[in-house]
DNA sequence: GTGAAAGCGCTAACAC
DNA sequence: GTGTTAGCGCTTTCAC
């Protein structure tokens, strides 16, 4: 079994305050004494229980991650990103994934009120805003990895979706596409609007036109994405010179319904997306990079302040890159994809 | 902030022995008195403190999910089959990532001396089998989820790499292919080796012969597999009816190597991988399923079975599908891949 | 510089 | 049925 501060005692014939003292450094102990300790530290393989040292001292060193039921994708590298930071600092993860609607803020309730952790970072969650504000009354540290919130004062992350938009708009302009279709996110999703918005307003600054059917109406997913492009080719429409979506799974419906018709992307028809995710480095997709192990990074390390009693409530924005692959039209400089600061990046 | 049992006291006027018999629904409570401590405690928003209970009970209603530095692509699924198991039994993840060979026995270790958690699932590391050995006198139950070992008695939980390999060769000679390429991973890899043996069996069962050349040195990653490719294009032999690699990674590599080079596949020559990665989804590529998620949910429930004080070291191999899909030349029943299991899988 | 003792919030004997 | 109390393993006053 393991070895409690009192095998310790018995070891070495101090007392259980010396032994705690040698544990967490204190100046307090002779250097005699802090040898004598160790060895017997060292010896009995002894660690401190962390149940006990939690009681005590009212902290668990422990970062709770909450993430929806539905797998974004993106997961994988926002805890990494959390991990990385967090591990800098000592402290460990307590993932969850929420099962449904009303289990989440079930879930995320007893995290709080049971003090598993110091912290809370959740990611992308549906609950209302008047339950946030409600948790915040348990002086729990919170931070989001979403939108930012209109009506609480509550630490977020996200990502640039207007510059990366607008980014991405410059370059398929700039690669001489004039004719451009934008697939819309499901309406009042936040990060849809935001693009699509970003879209609108870089066309009109480059003096294109966006009428009323370059505009198709999107959910979000490959399906959907499939679904609108069939439609469009049903109609024997012409083409547009591109199709931008307004994240990576529609263009990826689009692209795949292209193709199965035997159109050449981008031969025909330059298709670009938006998140950066694994599917469209596989399929060779232009797409905008969002930063997630970075959001992850940023997250960890907004809450490990917020434990240390740091700042106040701020929405802390993310850069996004351009990932310039093979479905844009452009030619790639070298076999790996150019990723580009969407800041920097020239039409 | 929270609330403690003593609230509750005070809020009703019971004891704290009562209040904790309520808390755990004891029978010997009334039902009286249970409905007024549910009242207060609903009313405080009271939920049990989770350290004070950890220290109290010896046991932290958590298992500790340790993840490799690198990403293989696979730990989504399985930390979601894990939380799917775990979150049934209300126990909640520790998950960790070594960072690193020297820092993964040392933050294993640690978390075994401190208690964190009730069981340690460990997948793919790289320590030696004696540290595990060493990590058993500590009794806390570890699951793995990786090879079975040879010298210790070990829970763990891996995939019938035999079985799939098997029926992926019986898929192409089915197809009607009789020259068939097997990529190898690296040498002396458990999963690997059991891959390429099965293939062997395989072919020699179906009376086709495997030359030295047919069998291609391969590394597991995709620069590898696209490596040996380029070589065999550069030297202007003959393609073989099918390339079998012994993951997605080198599949990826190879096909795309193909591609490059203006091959069809699978018009010129099939290709298929192992694993199941979403890589090979994407791509449509056909491939051995590796159920993931029920190794995530199979690990757990052997974890807790183990924490329950059940059974004893055991291997436990799940079985694979083939994933018919489109690059192995077969047409697929649908546009969804076809998924048969691999035990019933007819050449 | 070191030790004795209180107490973090909870559960479970043991009393009554 | 309910209350009193000891104690899980640790940190931290407060004495000496």
């Amino acid at each position: 079994m393991t070895s409690t501060i009192k095998d310790i005692c018995r070891a070495t014939g101090f007392s259980t305050a010396t032994v705690s003292r040698v544990l967490n450094d204190s100046p307090l102990v002779t250097e005699a004494t802090k040898q004598k300790v160790r060895a017997a530290l060292d010896e009995l393989g002894y660690r401190p229980n962390h149940a006990a040292r939690s009681l005590k001292l009212n902290r668990t060193g422990m970062i709770a991650v909450v993430f929806p039921d539905f797998d974004n994708g993106f997961f994988t590298d926002v805890l990494r990103g959390v991990d990385e930071m967090a591990s800098e600092f000592d402290v460990h993860l307590l993932t969850a994934f929420t099962h449904g609607p009303h289990d989440e803020q079930d879930l995320i309730t007893r995290m709080v009120r049971e003090r598993r952790a110091d912290a809370l970072i959740l990611m992308n969650l549906t609950f209302p805003e008047a339950f946030l504000r409600a948790l915040l009354r348990w002086k729990m540290p919170i931070v989001l990895i979403d939108r930012p919130l209109k009506k609480s004062p509550m630490v977020s992350v996200g990502i640039d979706n207007r510059s990366g938009a607008a980014a991405m708009t410059r370059h398929l302009i700039g690669l001489g596409h004039r004719d451009i279709v934008f697939v819309t996110g499901p309406a009042g999703t936040y990060d849809a609007e935001e693009r699509l918005a970003a879209f609108r307003k870089t066309m009109k600054a480059a003096g294109l036109a966006v009428p009323a059917d370059s505009i198709w109406p999107g959910d979000f997913t490959e399906a959907g994405g499939a679904r609108r492009m069939a439609e469009h080719l049903r109609r024997n429409a012409p083409l547009p010179d591109a199709i931008f979506a307004a994240n990576d799974a529609m263009a990826v419906g689009v692209l795949r319904t292209l193709r199965e018709a035997g159109r050449q992307v981008p031969g025909d028809v330059a298709v670009v997306g938006f998140d950066g995710s694994d599917c469209a480095r596989h399929l060779d997709l232009t797409t905008i990079q969002a930063p997630m192990r970075a959001m992850g990074r940023e997250a960890a390390r907004q809450a490990l302040d917020l434990i240390q009693g740091g700042s106040g409530p701020r929405h802390v924005v993310l850069p996004t890159k351009l990932a310039i692959r093979q479905t844009c039209g452009a030619t790639p400089a070298a076999t790996e994809p150019t990723l580009q600061p969407t800041k920097g990046a020239r039409p």
